[in-house]
DNA sequence: GTGAAAGCGCTAACAC
DNA sequence: GTGTTAGCGCTTTCAC
């Protein structure tokens, strides 16, 4: 149990194991022909000398790093932890490692086509496959297995998302049995299918129920706090308000209800406030809120076990995979008299 | 724009430009002594092919990748996730990229020395420093920089910690005021300095206010719902049970509560509970408890940061950084009549 | 059953 | 200012 003084490689195994450099690699990979005294012998000096195989050599010369990769754009933002969490769980007592990475530098990751880049930087080298989020261009192609959740657009590459349609028709149905007719909408992201798909959902239900689609009661967000102020603060300042707020995600939703306390507006007496894509800790954070749970950390799951699939080359049941959304009421919403 | 149908090597680069391998390398790396035409001429041929050097590469042939660690046990822990948070925040708009790393294989984590292993295979080559947290051995060493998180012991590592021992106590002293004088005390993975702290805390505290310290009060846990709910059968089970429950993080207070719970107690009615290791997010899951906020997204921005400065060659202002804890009180606690 | 040697994609001397 | 070349640490034929 030596301490590591400089990198130790496989060569320093060989060495003091007294075998050459292919025994030792061979030991690594438990190829079955190895003598079974020399197999032990090796064991013990890896353990010896704390030996571990460098991932940048191992990735580079061979096809197998039990690795897989999760890209996002930025680690601090709440559906990239949700979504790393399911990762986690999926790969939990399994034989892969996770790697999950993302760049600081902003200006690559609002130029188009940054997870090409970032990808082609990891994927078969380092990782046998990986899972990108929130993919904003659907020009992606790997050597090695790929996954995407909530992407661009409906694409080829096996995908997970969720059922964003249904749930904003469910969302916004709710509101409309209440009596609302005015219902703003604060939008999500309009370059990802998930913030497409919200707008229609409540597009629709109106349409359904007979009801005008005014285009100053829909205002373009981009899942942000702010942004959900921003259109808050527009929309009660309109001439003829709104009596309800639907906000394309829990993050809007916190910045519409922030705007509304400021502007003296009590919560739901004067105005009933909805959202999507509850995560967890939000249902906490506004639990007020009436939401439709769209569980992202389901996705992750989802998606790493689609993954690992197809890295074992088995062939997927679905090319894409719905996790369901579910509504669910809570105390933000007031019958319209 | 064409998509890369296989891996695309700095020798396609090269041949498309009709420089040499070197030359491409030069501009990859920003190198002044590239013509300036030359220099467009390869960047453009770089971003028409879409470009982007393995970093499995990179990384094994040089000494600077860009790219930071941070080395988890289990990407699905709260604590886990909020320090990355912090990473992240840290790490944005800077030149940086960042690697998260966890192994699923768990045998392997419960061994002791991961984290060395796990260190070996990504520090000095993928990675340029690495941030490790909740180390359980102070035998890590590294040829490049490493700053661990909430360490085993004090060791000679840069570390980040809180201020366990003073929370602990000032968590503590608030019940006394109460008039609590039977506070049972369910401790965190006496593995970590964290956990040990805690406990002494607890202690110092009630040696200042010349209370007894019984061995019936204090029970094993390590920071799970489950370990909270042990310890709080155990206590509430006692022919004179505590009035108080110290839990030493907020998921471990989880568990408490919800056994008092179960057993039909009434938080704070019939029992007060404290807890230790407040992520923003719990305060939200435990709105009602009282706890000492630790601000683990701080701790991983501190570790970021002092990261940051040992790549960069400079010094550090203190070897272990010190998050501040701060006692937050809600009502889950009630004064002893 | 084991060793020697080629080479993965890249960088850093060293030539020119 | 640019090309040639020797490895970084590892896996994998191919000999023996």
């Amino acid at each position: 149990m030596s301490r590591p003084k400089s990198t130790l490689t496989i060569r320093d195994v060989a060495e003091t194991a007294g075998v050459s450099v292919s025994t030792v690699s061979r030991v690594l990979n438990d190829k079955d022909d190895v003598a079974a005294e020399t197999y032990e012998k090796v064991q013990r000096v890896i353990a010896d000398l704390g030996y571990a195989s460098s991932l940048a050599a191992t990735g580079m010369r061979s096809r197998r790093t039990n690795v897989i990769g999760v890209l996002v754009i930025d680690m601090s933002d709440p559906f990239s932890l949700e979504l790393v969490k399911g990762v986690g769980r999926a790969i939990r007592n399994t034989e892969y490692e996770l790697i999950v990475y993302s760049s600081g530098h902003v200006t690559s990751n609002t130029e188009p086509g940054w997870e090409r880049r970032h990808l082609v930087r990891l994927n078969g080298s380092i990782t046998d496959g990986m899972i990108v989020a929130t993919p904003t261009t659907s020009d992606l192609a790997s050597v090695s297995p790929l996954v995407v959740v909530d992407p661009h657009v409906n694409g080829t590459l096996p995908a997970v998302s969720a059922t964003n349609q249904e749930g904003a028709i469910a969302l916004t149905e709710y509101l409309i049995a209440l009596g609302h007719r005015r219902i703003g909408f604060v939008g999500g992201r309009t370059e990802l299918l998930s913030g497409q798909q919200r707008l229609h959902g409540y597009q629709e239900a109106l349409c359904r129920a007979n009801l005008p689609i005014e285009m100053e009661l829909i205002q373009e967000g981009d899942y942000t706090p702010e942004a959900g102020s921003r259109c808050a603060y527009v929309f009660l300042s309109l001439p003829h308000p709104p009596t309800a707020i639907f906000a394309a995600n829990d993050q809007s939703a916190l910045g519409v209800m922030d705007a509304a306390k400021a502007l003296g507006l009590r919560i739901p007496e004067d105005l009933s406030v909805v959202g999507f894509d509850n995560i967890p800790q939000a249902a906490f954070v506004t639990p007020a809120l009436t939401t439709v749970d769209q569980s992202i950390d389901e996705m992750g799951y989802a998606a790493a076990n689609m993954l690992l699939k197809l890295i074992q080359g088995e062939s997927l049941d679905h090319q894409c995979h719905k996790v369901l959304t579910k509504l669910i009421v809570r105390d933000s919403c007031q019958p319209l008299k």
